[in-house]
RNA sequence: CGGGGCGUGGCGCAGCCUGGUUAGCGCGCUUGACUGGGGGUCAAGAGGUCGGAGGUUCGAAUCCUCUCGCCCCGACCA
């Protein structure tokens, strides 16, 4: 490919919009225009990247035994109401207008409705499970904000994957298959990666892996032991339980005057403590009953946690007037010491207080010198709260947050959506259960954007040769001089024979302009072919990642560059 | 959805507060000359409904009202 003749449109400045590393270097390298908030057209550099990582995404599935197929983006709204989640996705589901349509349509955000609704009407005997069937495709999320150019949008490209199982232990074998699938997929693509447990979270299944990759533009957290022994989401993190502190004197329980202060910083700071020294008191509904969870000041409840310890369907934040029925007091002056008639647990940090500062449950007033087992008991005590700084594993190795970007989800459903949908087959006695489910997802952009986040310098992208725009670049120097380049053109038609993605930069510009641009959209390999080195019969070859250049004769060009990516 | 900011040639910005000739500057682009190993120099050019609508005024990029779009922080996020 000559670059001449080619659609590469760089650029030496930033855009003012762009804020994270990925995002401003593709839009200088020329591979993405933004069209609207949450919408961007991949130039053409930028869609042979989506390409690339895409064909080992499809090879990796095909090899994982998935088959592929193709849904629509267009969905009858009716498959949504058949599993609630047209109530659940909310305003992320974006809706056609209804005119030109008999029934209402949506984009579609995610497919399990769709696959489910094929293999329903096909699928009806345990002979034809398992069966995972793929797709790569657009999805549409009307994200209420989109943001780090192609890391959050309103439309992207997902891999969605999806297995029916007549069996739990089918349905683990299948998980398993894809797991080490994506494993592989993030090797190839380059991609440093940390799968770690996630949450199920409303999606009802019951394990749950997420593959991040570490990166400051991240947007969720991890957190990993330092020994590396265990990694997980922050939402899901479990830590061990706080060590006893040395037992104190216990002073008596007194009720303190708390005038208008409702708030752990406010209290503590009235009453010159630390917000370690409060037990926070959060009053749920949970199925419509309260519940008070308690952890300590400086601590956050996980609802996620509490729903799973309470096994609840719905869980939030009570009412004003649901608290003031219960503790007699308004909000921000509960406490467990005297709470009656109502289920409490505990954070296990909350066990290890001692003289403690808690609400009083009486409108502006405080107790302190609270003590577990002398002024209220706790009966319920369980890992509540979301993992911070100081935290240790299990087996007590400190925890390390750090950021990440989500690239790859896999779930086990079970048979949420079969059950919603009726999908259903006979086993081998004959009974009609329903098929168990699992769904995996990878986001290709996401992808591309984390390579680039993982893998870039002051002077622009270090694509890994396997997903790169095109594997060698030739900067012919001195266009106009013949030797230069015959000699660059044979180079590039012998590369161009040995199936390999070339670029040739024929441009008639200077030298430094032609590296800049080399540097910035970042080929694995250079080639440098200029009068100078002619002139003592070589011409130049580097890598992208390294200063080193090295002399080689043009005709040696080729089984050089072959021995490179034999090795990589 | 709360908070903040920004819309002026392809990109980055100034001008606005305090209204007044042909709306500037840098990059990029075109043409020519010189130049040629890390984003060159000089010269001459092209390119703008100042996001949109309405209003105030003799006169609006500038003041007022409405509106659309985009970015950032937060909340949310199978």
């Amino acid at each position: 490919m000559l670059w001449s003749r080619y659609f590469i449109p760089t650029s030496k400045e930033t855009p003012a919009d762009a804020v994270v590393p990925s995002h401003q270097l593709m839009l200088r390298a020329g591979m993405l225009r933004q069209i609207a908030a949450g919408a961007y057209a991949y130039l053409p550099i930028g869609f042979r990247v989506l390409q690339k990582v895409k064909n080992i995404v499809r090879e990796e599935m095909n090899r994982a035994g998935a088959i592929e197929l193709h849904m629509p983006a267009m969905q009858p709204l009716d498959l949504w109401k058949e599993t609630g989640r047209d109530e659940a996705m909310g305003e992320t589901l974006i809706h056609l207008p209804d005119k030109s349509f008999r029934r209402g349509t949506v984009l579609g955000p995610t497919h399990e409705e769709v696959v489910t609704e094929i293999v329903r009407a096909y699928v009806n005997s345990y002979k034809q499970l398992p069966v995972t069937l793929y797709q790569i495709q657009t999805k549409f999320r009307d994200e209420e904000r989109p943001k780090s150019g192609v890391l959050r949008t309103r439309e992207f490209l997902m891999k969605d994957a999806y297995s029916f199982n007549p069996t739990l232990e089918s349905l683990n074998e299948s998980y398993e298959r894809m797991y080490q699938a994506y494993c592989r997929i993030y090797e190839r693509c380059g991609l440093p990666y940390v799968a770690v447990e996630a949450d199920s979270g409303a999606i009802g299944g019951d394990a749950s892996h997420e593959f991040m990759v570490v990166t400051n533009a991240g947007e969720d957290w991890l957190v990993r032991a330092k020994d590396g022994s265990y990694a997980a989401n922050v939402e899901r993190a479990v830590m061990a339980p706080l060590e006893k502190t040395a037992s104190q004197e216990q002073s008596t329980l007194a009720e303190v005057h708390t005038p208008g202060k409702a708030t752990i910083d406010e209290v503590s700071a009235l009453l010159k403590c630390s917000p370690a020294d409060m037990i926070k008191t959060i009053i749920y509904e949970a199925d419509g009953s309260p519940v008070v969870a308690l952890v300590r000041g400086d601590h956050e409840v996980n609802e996620a946690k509490l729903r799973k310890h309470l096994d609840a369907v719905s869980l939030e934040l009570a009412s004003p007037e649901t608290i003031q029925k219960l503790t007699g007091a308004n909000v921000g002056f509960a406490g467990p010491v005297g709470l009656n008639d109502v289920r409490i647990i505990a954070d296990q940090a909350v066990s290890t207080m001692q003289n403690a500062v808690t609400g009083a449950n009486k409108t502006d007033y405080h107790y302190t010198g609270v003590n577990s087992g002398r002024d209220f008991n706790i009966t319920e005590s369980t890992d509540l709260r979301y993992a911070v700084e100081g935290d240790r594993a299990l087996n007590g190795s400190p925890f390390v947050f750090e950021k990440c970007i989500e690239v790859g989800h896999v779930f086990k459903l079970g048979t949420k959506y079969s059950d919603a949908m009726k999908a259903t087959f006979l086993n081998e006695n004959g009974k009609s259960i329903p098929i168990i489910m699992g769904c995996y997802g990878i986001g290709v952009n996401r992808i591309m954007a984390a390579v680039i986040e993982s893998s870039h310098d002051e002077n622009g992208i270090r694509w890994p040769a396997s997903i790169a725009p095109f594997t060698v670049h030739i900067v012919a120097l001195d266009t106009r001089d013949d030797t230069v380049m015959s000699t660059a053109m044979k180079i590039h038609n012998e590369l161009e024979a040995s199936g390999l993605d070339v670029l040739l930069d024929d441009r008639d510009s200077r030298p430094g302009f032609k590296f800049k641009d080399a540097d910035l959209i970042g080929i694995p390999y250079r080639i440098t072919v200029g009068k100078r080195g002619l002139a003592e019969g070589i011409v130049e070859f580097k890598l992208r990642s390294s200063d080193d250049v090295q002399k080689v004769a043009p005709d040696q060009v080729v089984s050089l560059l072959q021995d490179h990516l034999a090795q990589s």
